[in-house]
DNA sequence: TTGCTCCTCACGTCACGTGAGGTGGC
DNA sequence: TTGCTCCTCACGTCACGTGAGGTGGC
């Protein structure tokens, strides 16, 4: 018989870690003192000890481990428990493997010289309801112009109407042909305007997004550098990219804050 | 300004995270009415927020996005933690294969049908100073019947001597040529036989152990075992292999308990 | 007598989730 | 008046590490 400080030493683990294992009832000693309360371990549970160390370094919870050990012949659920955390270890390492090409795409910016001003965030998008006004242009550049005329018009239309937006204004952008569909737009949960379209934008699961800070010159070298990213990043782009304007202090175009939103998959 | 709640949606985090940075002071609201202690957020302040999330994910604590977020313009301090996340990472990568090729491979025996009866567990082994009796045979199934004589002579010398071994004995085995040295020893941390070697046994950073329940006829079986598995697992054998015989009950040969350690590196 | 090992509480860790119990404006 | 959002405690999580304070045999 050992005492547990022996046992530990043998099976590699703290004597805190015995008394926790006993308490839990994964891992009880042959005896217990009566008076004194010393616990006494035969060597044979070493092999149990080993097993509850080898299950506990794949990473299973100590509950499982309870279930690891004393799961009858059948093996159904050692199958499902493995099965499980094969699982969750796949999808460990694919994370794992995102953030470390993030960290080293950091670690060589910094070498570079280049700063990024952007920080992206992966999160799921609400779905919306719109109203909007929307155009088209041949060539991207257009819309510049374009958009601001009809943000003005939308608001004009919607405070003749007496409709206040629920939240703050939004763009969306889609690839057409050889150019480019877009659409000014407000949120609006009931209610609609005569000359302005009602549409519902879908809930999106994943998307890229970043809070760009800055007038609206610089909001296409954002969204180059947010395309690289998802580029980068191996995302697919899923869908049309959004503009959320968060932020419009008067006289200050500077001072805008704009959410840059890219569907993924 | 936004509520705690819209901000919480577009930074795509719960209410209640919120109120936690700003308990830890690493995002404070723009401004808090000072009655109802409600909070407000400057829409700029998502930028913060992204970046925030954005190093969280990366896997940093809070302590040091903290660090992170309130950086100065000096790169030092952000390169470095960089650098110690990247190694974090890879450290964490190369175990989780480890983890997951071990996981498969338990999963492909059940399917094979073939259980092993062994649990291996990586652990460090401490240094151990010995009394021992060496030998060296050409065949190594002449071990068998060498060993066992070698063992009663030395405990006989050790009464003899009224010497009392401080812990289980240990059996040792080095290739030499084409045989194999090995050595019946206990453990004694001072005094001497005169007719037996004192030898330290260096300690092990790492070894590959398993605990073996059954009798020596079968222990072969279960160096065999223990050796595919280290091959397996992309270890390299780094130094002669020990025997512990942790439990040699009286008269019950079947029952006696064995710990097979094999360093690697 | 001085160490060593053993014992039982019980707090701390880390980043929140989850009530409990209550307030203030639409 | 009914919801909705907001507020401040405060406990629970998970697997122990780390004292605090005390006991029993060499």
């Amino acid at each position: 018989m050992l005492s547990i400080g022996e046992f530990a030493r043998f099976a590699g683990v703290s004597v805190r870690m015995l008394r926790h294992y006993d308490s839990l009832g994964l891992l009880s000693p042959s005896r217990v003192d009566p008076f004194s309360g010393h616990r006494s371990y035969d060597p044979a549970l070493l092999a149990r000890a080993d097993a509850l160390v080898a299950f506990k370094e794949l990473g299973f919870s100590l509950e499982q481990v309870g279930a690891l050990l004393d799961r009858g012949e059948e093996p159904e659920q050692l199958l499902a428990l493995l099965a499980r955390r094969r699982d969750e270890l796949r999808d460990q390492l694919r994370q794992d493997r995102r953030r470390l090409g993030e960290v080293e795409r950091r670690l060589r910016m910094i070498e570079g010289g280049t700063m990024s001003t952007l920080e992206y965030v992966e999160k799921p998008l609400p779905a919306l309801r719109l109203v909007q006004r929307t155009g088209r242009v041949e060539d991207v550049a257009e819309i510049g112009q374009r958009i601001g005329p009809m943000f003005e018009q939308l608001y004009a239309d919607l405070g003749a109407a007496g409709l206040t937006p629920t939240g703050p204004s939004v763009a969306w952008y889609a690839p057409d042909g050889d150019g480019m569909r877009f659409a000014a737009a407000a949120p609006l949960t009931e209610g609609a305007l005569a000359d302005a379209e009602v549409t519902d934008l879908p809930a999106i699961p994943r998307a890229v997004t970043a809070t760009y800070r800055g007038s609206m010159a610089g909001i296409g070298a954002a969204w180059q550098e947010l395309s690289r990213h998802v580029a980068e990043s191996e995302h697919e782009f899923a869908g049309p990219c959004r503009e959320v304007y968060l932020d419009m202090p008067e006289g200050d175009p500077d001072g805008w804050v704009t959410e840059l939103q890219q569907p993924v998959a």
